[in-house]
DNA sequence: AGGTCGACCTGGCAGC
DNA sequence: TGCTGCCAGGTCGACC
């Protein structure tokens, strides 16, 4: 799914675009995107108003006048294009008032949507981690948790219950930053290193909402529009071409069952 | 506890 | 052209 960065840009296109908005009706084009029984879905959702979008990790939640809440995750490839026309991609299907429509397009099924109470319903939400740019998210925190563990930083920052939002992509490219191999072991990481890590996981997630996030493949904003990070990536997806600080070429090795793309050189 | 793998899906692309 | 295999931004659950 897009990264946090992405769902964040997602999020703002839907505040500006559609809170305050009234769901008319809604088209369920594919029911495999629903994680509830269509019915229910529906009318919980018909008639209702828009007031607040939030985020959380990965997942975005509409919060309705009834008290309800829309929790949408997009996964992989889950788009939410406000206005536009249907695709053959396109899941979800809502009519907003201001003859509005928004669209939910998801080419590879795996998104999920969902009407509830609250948001500890879902198991995500339970487990989550605090979110990178909260105070909780502190240098002593870090410390605590990478001291306890031997898997590999690359792996800990993929585990959003140890902070929420970072995937793939952003996991590369703060570890290209920070100097630190994605092969090194939590408690291997020092003091002085978890300071750069921790301000280059903020740096690099702020400059990517900055720039709407980063499109490899089928991320889009809420507008449609791709992202503008990719022309800040130095790793991901870079094997066997030159490191951008030295002359060595990038490497990639699987890890957690993904790719990791790092400087062999500069990264230790 | 942590790791690995498969499942959930579709489609683009490289190689033959 | 057309086939095969690999790859893809995420997450969960089964299993060792």
């Amino acid at each position: 799914m897009p990264e946090l960065p992405e769902v964040e840009t997602i999020r703002r296109d839907l505040e500006s675009g559609i809170s305050n908005h009234i769901i008319h009706q809604i088209n369920i084009i594919d029911a495999r995107v629903l994680r509830q029984d269509k019915a229910d879905f529906k009318r919980r959702l018909k008639g209702r108003k828009i007031v607040a979008i939030k985020r959380r990790g990965k997942a975005l939640m509409l919060e309705l006048d009834s008290a309800d809440i829309l929790v949408i995750a997009v996964m992989m490839t889950g788009q939410l294009v406000i206005g536009g026309n249907k695709n053959p991609h396109s899941r979800l299907e809502f009519d907003l008032s201001d003859n509005k429509k928004l669209f939910y397009n998801d080419q590879r099924v795996f998104g999920q949507l969902r009407v509830v109470r609250h948001i500890d319903e879902i198991k995500y939400f339970r487990i989550l981690g605090p979110e990178p740019f909260d105070k909780v998210f502190n240098e002593d925190y870090m410390a605590a948790y990478l001291a306890k563990t031997k898997r590999p930083v690359k792996n800990v920052l993929l585990d959003h219950t140890f902070v929420a939002g970072i995937g793939n992509i952003y996991s590369c490219e703060i570890l290209f930053r920070s100097h630190i191999s994605p092969r090194r072991t939590g408690d291997q990481i020092k003091k002085k290193e978890i300071a750069v890590l921790r301000e280059q996981i903020i740096t690099v997630l702020k400059e990517a909402i900055a720039l709407r996030g980063s499109s490899m493949r089928n991320y889009v904003g809420g507008d449609g529009q791709k992202g503008q990070f990719n022309k800040s990536i130095e790793v991901y997806a870079r094997e066997g071409l030159p490191c951008v600080r030295c002359i060595s070429s990038i490497t990639r090795i699987i890890q957690a069952g993904r790719s990791t793309f790092y400087c062999m050189k500069c990264q230790r």
